[in-house]
DNA sequence: TGTAAATATCAACATATTTCCATATATAAA
DNA sequence: TTTATATATGGAAATATGTTGATATTTACA
């Protein structure tokens, strides 16, 4: 049973903005901060030290592409992760990441000698 | 042993650009592609039907980030994934795009009552 | 009501990215 | 050498994204 190809192209252009929604360092931070619990605008501007309008954009771009959920309680909006296996990928990244790092530290080494 | 802050924002910008290979459709076919093994350029070509010029700049991009690796063979560059988690975190990425599907059709199904 | 607090949106600018034709480069084989 | 094949690069246009001051909206409370 073949999926549509239309369809498929839809997903894959669906998954390309979920990913594209960890391809900035202050929404990475912004996904980090959240790991621990739900967190008010207020809190991840102070947290992160940076203008309140950036904050919301990004958030924005997070709620968007299904990576966090908001909840009202009062003037406050809480923000905070819509699933955890969000930072399980980005941990995984991190992984090849430091395994990248570690590669270019033993050849910085052995061109040292 | 706290890390050099700097360092640490450092590596936060570059888990940011790996996170940036995997923000773009036509990457992350490609990943997909050489997730079975290594292909060539052509290959490549012909099987996303884009212009040579087009995977070569999205296949620099990946090196660029340490997601894929090349090795020549006569004219021939072969491509192959860095690691394989690179997948592992798309599938993580994958999921979690498939249960927002899941949920936003039960809601559709309920509103047609 | 009116005022304050929290958040979102507007708008304008700067910067970055994507696309792909034309062309260069590298390798192999005749 | 020439010629063919495979890949990379230059460059320019179109599009997208990030940034943030100013302002609007929403909510609570006096």
């Amino acid at each position: 049973m073949p999926i549509d190809n239309t369809l498929q192209q839809e997903v894959n252009l669906l998954h390309a903005e979920v990913c594209q929604g960890l391809s900035d360092p202050k929404r990475i931070l912004l996904l980090y901060a959240l790991a621990d619990g739900p967190r008010r605008v207020t809190d991840l501007v102070e947290s992160l030290e940076l203008p309140q309008p950036t904050v919301s954009h990004h958030l924005k771009i997070l709620r968007e592409r299904g990576l966090v959920s908001t909840e009202r309680d009062g003037t406050a909006i809480y923000y905070s992760l819509a699933d955890q296996r969000v930072i399980q990928a980005l941990e995984l990244l991190r992984a090849v990441l430091a395994d990248m790092l570690s590669q270019q530290a033993d050849l910085a080494r052995q061109l040292a000698r």
